[in-house]
DNA sequence: CTCGTTTTTAATTAGTTTTTCAAAAGAAAT
DNA sequence: ATTTCTTTTGAAAAACTAATTAAAAACGAG
């Protein structure tokens, strides 16, 4: 069961939102203030925290900004931010300080249900997409974009960064040339085109890795490509 | 006839796709939610399913969940999902939940037929849904192109792989090495070939197999070669 | 338009399959 | 059992097919 964190000096609304999210298989709790907010992210780590613009003693966005600053472990949880009605600058600011979500006050539960569903199904089962993925000597800082290998950071194209995160995002899964046209770039791949070929080898470049003896990326002959790797 | 199944809400699309799909030999279905979809399924047993992301009730992801999930039946059943345009991101999503293929909105019905084609071909002859064949300790996934030798994968070239499922559909049944040509590489069968010979040793070696005292493949004498083992 | 990215082209390299062939093993005859 | 003939085996070379990658061309964001 997923836990997500409230944090509005709403008690009532938590609580009714509480009761909701609970029928509907979520574990919710409420803190009214940031300070009880960032006691209960360390003891509850939750999957997802919902945090309205106005509160006492700080606002929502400084409370944003300090969780995205603490990157070592809530640094990545997924934010969804309460604001109030029409305040379009501000999703600009969330936006800027990396929440993932903006849900107007006010709103109908079943609305934000699922956009809690939502996020929580973009963010992997175990927070997978957003949290920083690592194996086999890279790390992937999907909110920031970057991959760093070996603690250096790599500089990849679209294309690059694309195709790396699907591979560790699937480590020991063939994929076909077409499999990987399609999921990359959505339209279908001419039949034959060696633009995945061309990626692959750009991207072993970058990597340092090489088709005969792979450390990452590895040729399945007569089929595609594989990345492989233990989970650290 | 295969028989597949479209769960979309847009009416229009999916008679017209029906009669797209039924001029090239595919009976197709049409189910505008995801619960008269469910029903469907349950009633005819398609070969493949279609699913549109957008549907009410509940998403395409929820749809392709709940059917993986319900795995005894129907969890193996092929599923394509449609999304819209340039939703790159939803077709990681909808891989992590087990969908076979995507294709973007808008698109070419042939460009449709082609991969409910190339889908249905990967299935094999025998048996609608995904069947991972086991037999005298080897287990093959058709869809991943892999197969397991008491629980390790073997690294098997085109022909090998191709040899070695022929002969697991077929236990206990003598092929000539004419029939295996023939089936394998289509007509051409030079009548003085060694080419099945040295595939067979190949693929034995790979089996650690040996001639004298076969676990898999027999020689039969002045005939040809047969795949022995119980179906487990 | 310009510059960086992506795709195509094409020559090269690597991996696979077929053929060849000598040795080994099975069948049949003595 | 021994000999003889035939078939199979499997190593190695040849032929073939797929993958790699540099470079040119095309593309596309700004």
């Amino acid at each position: 069961m997923k836990k997500i964190l409230i944090i509005d000096d709403d008690k009532n609304l938590g609580d009714l939102l509480t009761q909701y999210l609970f029928k509907n298989e979520i574990e919710a709790h409420v803190a009214t203030t940031p300070s009880k907010g960032f006691e209960l992210i360390k003891k509850q780590k939750p999957d997802l925290l919902i945090l309205d613009v106005m509160l006492p003693e700080k606002d929502g966005f400084e409370v944003c900004r300090e969780i995205r600053a603490k990157s070592a472990i809530y640094g990545l949880l997924p934010i969804l931010m309460l604001t109030a009605h029409a305040e379009v600058d501000n999703r600009i600011v969330g936006l800027e300080l990396g929440a993932d979500d903006y849900l107007s006050k006010p709103f109908e539960p079943r609305e934000l249900l699922a956009r809690i569903q939502n996020i929580l199904r973009r963010y992997g089962d175990e927070g997978n997409l957003r949290r920083i993925q690592s194996i086999a000597g890279l790390d992937a800082d999907v909110l920031r974009r970057e991959i760093k290998m070996d603690g250096a950071l790599l500089e990849l194209t679209t294309m690059e960064y694309e195709l790396l995160i699907l591979f560790m995002k699937f480590p020991n899964r063939t994929f076909t040339r077409d499999e990987l046209m399609n999921l990359l770039r959505g339209i279908d791949a001419e039949l034959f085109s060696r633009a995945v070929d061309t990626l692959v080898s750009r991207l072993r470049h970058k990597l340092n890795d090489t088709s005969k003896k792979p450390r990452f990326i590895k040729t399945v002959w007569g089929r595609g490509y594989e990345f492989v790797g233990q989970r650290n």
